[in-house]
DNA sequence: AGTCAGGCAACGC
DNA sequence: GCGTTGCCTGAC
């Protein structure tokens, strides 16, 4: 299947952008790498809707088949300035600094709430591999199944589907104990016992963080993963090992739990969230 | 074989 | 409050 370059189409964004780091970035760990029609790219279900290709060639232009520029473009992110972003941060922060010209490309994606939440759920004390591996796994016993190139892309599985496949058949996917927190999480969202919507919608991030610690296997680290990469609040700083690597060794921060997660919201301001991903990204590759 | 990994909840003090 | 412990699994 020949792939003529003019079912391309370009999508535009104004500052940095690198598909591969943000894809490697411990936010979305669905994607695969494909060769389509001779081109280089991924491709991945783009929420509940059907695949898509994306390929950057390098010179930086992002590319993606008609008529998915516009989601593609929302999805990663692309619709704001990375200038922007960074015109929040806090104007003397020299770790920051440097952090952002080691992976200034990397964007926070937009994922749908509760594949995001869910995914999260399962990440607990497990390498981004794992995570990627249950996902697919997940995926492809209870998500909707598309085909693109030859491939087989599956949607992440609705809450009632999980709700409905019950705990043992989730403890099957490799989930061990995650298996009864994401269970309980698909119950509570499909019975309504939580309204993701209304999480969405809940500009303090203090009120949405409270509506998701309700949830069983939720903590503060998952809550503010998922309001960071599902419900767009950039104030959200989740902080995992690495990050408390980072303040502790080169923010020099002695103190720990609500209080340095306090520090850094302060600290790192309204775009927290996007500072943490820069962070995240350079203590993985250089701590 | 043992350790460890991108947490959380339940418990003890 | 604050520190400990058990929990499933796969990779080294």
């Amino acid at each position: 299947m020949a792939t003529p370059d003019g079912m391309l189409v370009e999508v535009p964004f104004d500052g940095d952008f690198s598909l591969g780091d943000t894809l490697k970035s411990g936010q979305i760990f669905h994607w695969e790498a494909i060769t389509f029609g001779g081109i280089d790219g991924y491709a991945g279900c783009i929420g509940d809707g059907p695949p898509a290709f994306v390929t950057q060639d390098a010179s930086g232009v992002v590319r993606t088949l008609a008529p998915d520029a516009g989601r593609v473009g929302r999805y990663f992110g692309l619709d704001h300035s990375s200038a922007s972003v960074r015109a929040a941060f806090p104007a003397n922060d020299p770790v920051l600094a440097e952090a952002i010209a080691f992976c200034s490309g990397i964007r926070v994606a937009r994922q749908p709430l509760w594949e995001c939440l869910a995914t999260f759920i399962t990440s607990s004390l497990k390498q981004v591999a794992h995570i990627r591996a249950m996902s697919l796994t997940l995926r492809s016993r209870f998500g909707e199944r598309h085909e693109f190139a030859g491939h087989h892309f599956h949607a992440y599985p609705t809450p009632e589907a999980l709700a409905a496949a019950g705990e043992a058949a989730l403890r099957e996917c490799g989930l061990g104990y995650r298996a009864k927190s994401l269970h309980l999480a698909a119950l509570a969202v499909s019975t309504g016992a939580i309204d993701l919507a209304a999480v969405e919608a809940e500009p303090s991030l203090a009120r949405a963080r409270e509506q998701l610690l309700a949830l069983h296997g939720v903590g503060d680290k998952i809550a503010n993963c998922a309001l960071l990469f599902g419900a767009g609040h950039w104030d959200a700083f989740p902080i995992d090992v690495w990050i408390e690597r980072i303040l502790r060794d080169l923010y020099r921060k002695r103190v720990k739990g609500a209080k340095l997660q306090a520090w850094a919201e302060k600290h790192f301001g309204p775009h927290a969230g996007y500072a943490q991903q820069y962070l995240f990204h350079f203590a993985r590759k250089t701590l």
